[in-house]
DNA sequence: TGTTATTTATAGTATTAATCTATAATTGAT
DNA sequence: ATCAATTATAGATTAATACTATAAATAACA
């Protein structure tokens, strides 16, 4: 019984990936022939038809499709494997991907970046900035290897570890802010003066959740990618919004003027980390963990 | 970056198996030269040293260690994608090994197999006994696909579903099962009357626990591994133990004249099924487990 | 209805990797 | 010293993989 070359599954995943054999080819630095046959060979090894074919262009079965996604499991885990022995499974070596909600980012990660430099000095690190769902995708496929976000999280397959708290702030103009402040009821604020991220940044979600904003009525929700444009649009529009702490600490509402107020202990945000649970190199992302943690408290 | 071929790695898990080169290749249906210079190129592919040598003979070096544990992941993960694909994922298809506890394999495995014949008929069915211990070792090792044992179990990396209950029943010398269906309290039978299996049986375990047996002292623990040596000894001794229902509904006790009851309905053990969450196969064996389940209720 | 452009499959050859047999090298035991 | 046991190496063989060139199929279009 003889298993699978890796090779030809990454080949299988390529052609997935580009859904088109020349260009798939390319990118796996072989002729289109070659990918013709490996994946060829592959049906033959599963005993199992993989692409619908008609000359001229093809698409996936679905046991096709599955075998795609299982066999990018194990070109991630076999890549792993590779990593971990690379360094002995020496703790803070190698490289390292860490993926960011852009409501993190960019109040943490310079700090992260400058405090590895003392305490990891032989991890490479590289960043990415997505949403919370991109990045646990990435997460699956081995593009990152650290997802750096909010939580909860819906995550049947990885590891998780929360790292600190952010509290939220109430940011906005005086009055709306003061009066929030007293009687905790945003109903009693006028119509659209609530301003948040669009929904696909968990932000959102999180405040509303932190701060029992129920009824969503009142609230403008943007497309706006960061919270530099929500803080402007609040501050031009005179209404209000949620900040988190990090992003306070780097100045963030303050040049528009706006009042900003701590909230009650129980408003805020966990920020966590997740690994793959597949991973070899735990006891390196558990390091690289306590100092993204101690840069999340020390501010 | 190549990637370590699976074939090689399972070479090194051989190898690891066997702790001796031609024995190792003999295993592999290769010859002891292919052997050395796979694991050689091994250590390059993977700049790592895998083994310590002194010519006579070898040991693992820990990263050696690991990476034979991560390559056996490798290639059960490897082995069930192409089983997977074999069958094009259909349901009820292929081979299934199980593995069960010696507590439950005699009395239920024959109904079960006897069940799939006709519930499951395209299904090849295997079957192996061992202790719960056992069981998870050679699930994680690719060598069972389930594992049909008494629940609860600590289990991180599997899935898990309850098939059922199965009572605890009371069997022994008339006047000491009477006395304990009275009191629930066997502090008051006499010292050593109460027969149990040895430790690795988790039937012991889960009488204890269930019946609420804190205490130990007035109990006998055999190394007889079938509970049919059990119900000898406790008739022999005069003493009482605790059976389950599906040994009980076989027969086992009757013949040795024991006096049988029932318990309340909380004395059970929970009879369930655990699988890989890496696996592929999910549906059959939930569909599995179904026909287990209605094994374990209609009897 | 040809013609062309696009796309995947195949044939034949070249290259690379895996494997085998035979043997060397090392060492522990006699 | 010699032998037995064990892993490593050399050289030849076989098998797998990949490449170039080309075929085959089809869709679009004149």
């Amino acid at each position: 019984m003889e298993l699978p070359s890796l090779k030809h599954l990454s080949y299988l995943v390529a052609l997935h990936q580009h859904q088109h054999f020349h260009r798939a080819a390319k990118a796996c630095f072989i002729s289109q022939s070659t990918l013709s046959s490996a994946i060829l060979k592959l049906e033959e090894q599963l005993n199992c038809q993989l692409l619908e074919r008609d000359h001229k262009t093809f698409s996936f079965t679905a046991t096709g499709e599955e075998v795609v996604n299982k066999a990018q499991q194990l070109i991630v885990q076999a890549t792993e494997l590779k990593q971990f022995a690379q360094y002995q499974g020496q703790i803070g070596c190698g490289s390292v991907t860490i993926g960011c909600i852009p409501t993190v980012a960019p109040y943490l990660l310079s700090s992260v970046s400058q405090a590895c430099q003392i305490e990891l000095p032989d991890l490479e690190l590289f960043f990415i900035e997505d949403t919370t769902e991109n990045l646990l995708l990435k997460l699956a496929d081995g593009n990152i290897d650290i997802a750096l976000l909010a939580l909860p999280v819906d995550s049947h397959s990885f590891r998780t570890k929360v790292l600190g708290q952010d509290p939220f702030y109430i940011a906005g103009e005086q009055h709306l802010v003061e009066h929030f402040l007293q009687t905790q009821d945003y109903q009693q604020v006028p119509e659209a003066s609530v301003f948040l991220l669009s929904k696909e940044h968990c932000l959102t979600e999180h405040a509303l959740s932190a701060c029992r904003l129920g009824d969503q009525s009142r609230i403008h929700k943007f497309s706006s990618s960061s919270l530099a444009t929500l803080v402007e649009m609040t501050a031009f529009h005179q209404g209000f919004t949620f900040l988190p702490k990090m992003a306070v600490d780097q100045g963030v509402g303050g040049k528009q003027g706006l009042t900003i107020k701590a909230l009650p202990d129980d408003m805020y945000r966990d920020i966590g980390m997740l690994w793959r649970d597949t991973s070899l190199r735990t006891s390196t992302y558990l390091k690289l963990g306590e100092v993204v943690s101690h840069c999340l408290t020390k501010k």
